[in-house]
DNA sequence: TGGTATATGTAGGCGTCCTACCTATCACAT
DNA sequence: ATGTGATAGGTAGGACGCCTACATATACCA
């Protein structure tokens, strides 16, 4: 175990993972450990990207055709698998973006903080 | 059928239904289909509450104690079930809300407009 | 020699939501 | 009178997305 005790808490928004791999594959190819770390990093840890829903999502998002990948060799000589978004993942991406503005609007109306 | 084609494009984030609903019953107590409209309306339509979601959505809000019930009459005159926000669901509506901004600051991190 | 970080994956379970259905009452139009 | 739509409450079954836990393997360092 890396951290110290209590349950981890789930703090992923459901529904949201898909549209961050996408929009951290518009940065450039990443490998899946990479994508995860990535998110977490820049959510301040606040968000975790488990194994168990990782690669389940990578998997998705090739067979929707979002993205590609093929074998690699990360920075630390371990062979890897890299992800590229491809153009329609980058049109899904901008879809998601919009569904995701467009339903917390609605959720900050019923919240009365529109 | 009330409305037109189509496949109805489930708009509603995952593990929000609770809050929304907490949220409205801190108006008023409300029956269910009143709730339902109400965040329908609020929402401009953009969320739907189904039956579906929402009568074991308020069966679980019973069960953890943060919202009690009784039976009354609707201002049509029909049979209703009242629900009513208890001090513990004003709390969980608080920490809901806490949650909820701590994921969605992370998330607006991660898709770099923070 | 063993532990930690890196790296990819699978199996099984669980909660939340949806679809689809059922019942019932009341208002209103046909 | 008949039926349609809105109001009102509910259940059953399944899909989906995420988690826990496990399995495997390599590189590096103490």
């Amino acid at each position: 175990m890396s951290h110290s005790a209590g349950p981890s808490r789930n703090e992923l928004l459901r529904g949201t993972l898909d549209m961050l791999i996408l929009q951290t594959l518009t940065l450039q190819p990443l490998h899946g450990y990479a994508i995860a770390q990535h998110i977490e990093r820049l959510s301040d840890d606040v968000l975790t990207v488990e194994q168990g829903s990782l690669y389940p999502a990578l998997e998705r998002l090739q067979q929707k055709g979002w993205a590609t990948s093929e074998w690699g060799e990360s920075p630390t000589g371990r062979r890897a698998r890299y992800y590229t978004i491809t153009p329609a993942g980058r049109r899904r991406l901008g879809e998601e973006i919009s569904s995701f503005d467009r339903v917390l609007g609605a959720i900050n109306r019923v919240m009365r903080r529109a």
